[in-house]
DNA sequence: TCTGCGACTGACAACGTTGTCAGGTAACAT
DNA sequence: ATGTTACCTGACAACGTTGTCAGTCGCAGA
């Protein structure tokens, strides 16, 4: 019947097939086989039908690592994607929106976790050029990402997500963090607050910086003097932002309002005032939304980012530089949204000011 | 100098280097720079410093696609992961977990979310298979993954998480999802409950029967009629769950304890009770931990899984499959904790059985 | 001096695919 | 009958790397 020997003729093949084992199934030319798999024009339905039936036999999978070889300016219909932790879960909401977004186009993504240490960085910017990424997706802790300029100049995309690059020029996409925290300072101040605290992340990380100037810029605008606002910094989880907030809540002249500029904040100082018993007394805004916030006794109110907004238009610039935009690199900059649930409409308690 | 054009002698240079450009700017020949490049002996050190200087000038950076193409025992140094959502904070656990393991080994993850959609589930296998990934860990939901046979016979790795495959032989790595679910209906009863409620996941889960199972065998096992069990099911998101615990709270006999098999559920659960004002009068248990549970009012009590054990160990069996592991394919059961917060350990009211 | 050995080195084919290009055939117009 | 299409088709090189293997060289031992 066929000149194949049988090692291909059943399920129980050892190896994977390839293009030539399919070829000398059909009785067509490699070629032939290629333009089949890849759609191409050019082939008799009755080519096509034979060559389609020996890739069912054989269970062909095209090789598309091998397909990305030939001609370097090939694609491997695969981007890297670099967050602060895959387990954090606005990093996950923002691989999602980008899966989705690049899935249309059939290129997988390659995810990895930062834990905001350069060195990683470099490792694993390292790991994703060697396997030829057809562009990066990132959000760097670097304080220069100058070192990138090379790849960068070799033509491979670039966008920076949430935090803008400095000493390279690519396209960002980040949330309104001065915007977003100046609608929190403004909220807490028209609810009659002048006794405010800042609880802020490490000062090193760009996002932080700039919540804090949004937020006591807006405090100066008020007409409030920005050196009475509290402001704690380099608070990196639960426990040392639970540890802020219950000392300043405790001091002299405790704040009538904090404003905290992340989730893991945000929890440390929510633990704070329910130990202290000022949940109800002391108002509370956040920044970033997070599961559960209106199931809080009070609701917490927020400052919410929208990451699958950034997810989705990054994978769209991301596409675009992939298919050949040159245009001036540009930051897209995603608003915010306060979100009202209580714990921000508190009002400055009569007796606090004691 | 040197005899290469200047092309690449700086960072402008437009294309990427191959080992080629290295070699002729070293002055060696091609296999030198694979040597070096790969760590491997046999090059002197004079050699070794030559070439470590023309890659650093070039910026060189090996292909390991290229490379993963030659003798097809090669391995691509990737695997795939495929994921009810890269948004879920518990698949986010796993895959940081695999992360880290995976990544001493240099090897990186292309993550995808399956969606509970069969479809999918298939298109997203052959996406990583064209890529040759050097194996596959995935949480399935196809009835049936007896299609993967021929993949796996031609030595693919694969590691199920979460749920175990049917029709086809290969590792797991699962909760202890019987003994979770009997644990909390145990916790109950011993706090004296007799009317239980049980709040499920869609039934074609497999993860979500074998909680069922095991919560109604418990109840059993204690001498209580499995008949006075409130059972309802399929339910999948906030909103279902809410109505379904609204309805049993309000009906004629309206049990004193509940059971949910799921976050979504516990969170619709938590709502309806608080809603109708009993949740400081029915118990609360819920299958999987979540964050700020302790801070919910009263503390949900949960069933907690391990998914950073769970995806360490998928980690080690893969790596163990990629090694040549030829073993019996086995399933590795991950035990739960029980966590009292308070919700779990309200006792039946008085008045409750009017 | 010659032989043998060990250490080093590079030419070359091969991995599985696709771009290029030339050849071959049928249909149709001249 | 001949030329002109349009359409199919496959041989072949190339992509960037590594395994194989056949060298070359310096030096110790005979």
């Amino acid at each position: 019947m066929t000149t194949m020997s049988n090692r291909y003729q059943s399920d129980s093949g050892r190896k994977r097939p390839t293009m030539k084992n399919v070829a000398d199934l059909a009785g067509v030319g490699i070629k032939t086989v290629s333009r089949v798999v890849n759609d191409e024009p050019g082939v008799s339905e009755a080519t096509r039908q034979r060559v389609v039936r020996a890739t069912e036999q054989l269970q062909y999978q095209l090789d598309i690592t091998a397909g990305s070889l030939k001609r370097s300016g090939r694609k491997t219909q695969s981007i890297g994607l670099l967050l602060p932790s895959v387990s954090n879960p606005f990093s996950g909401e923002i691989h999602r929106a980008m899966e989705d977004a690049l899935a249309v186009r059939g290129i997988a993504v390659f995810a990895a976790s930062l834990d905001d240490d350069p060195d990683r960085e470099k490792k694993l910017i390292s790991a994703f050029l060697g396997r030829r990424v057809d562009g990066l997706v990132l959000t760097t802790i670097a304080k220069s990402q100058a070192y990138m300029i090379p790849e960068h100049s070799r033509d491979l995309p670039l966008v920076f997500i949430d935090r803008e690059p400095a000493g390279i020029e690519a396209d960002a996409v980040v949330t309104d963090n001065e915007l977003g925290a100046a609608k929190a300072a403004a909220h807490l101040i028209q609810h009659g607050h002048t006794r405010l605290a800042y609880l802020g992340d490490r000062t090193d990380i760009q996002t932080a910086g700039r919540r804090r100037t949004g937020f006591l810029d807006a405090v100066g605008r008020a007409g409030i003097s920005t050196s009475g606002v509290a402001v704690r910094e380099n608070l990196h989880d639960e426990e040392t932002a639970f540890r802020a907030a219950h000392e300043l809540l405790t001091s002299e002249n405790p704040p009538t309002a904090i404003f905290s500029s992340q989730n893991l904040v945000t929890f440390g100082a929510m633990r704070a005032l329910k130990a202290l018993g000022l949940h109800h007394e002391v108002a509370l805004i956040g920044f970033d939304d997070f599961t559960l916030a209106d199931m809080m006794d009070p609701g917490i109110t927020v400052i919410a980012q929208h990451p699958e907004r950034i997810g989705k238009l990054a994978a769209e610039r991301i596409l675009a530089r992939i298919d050949g935009d040159e245009s001036p690199a540009r930051t897209y900059v995603i608003p915010t949204e306060l979100i009202q649930r209580g714990s921000g409409e508190i009002r400055p308690q009569a007796d606090s000011g004691k």
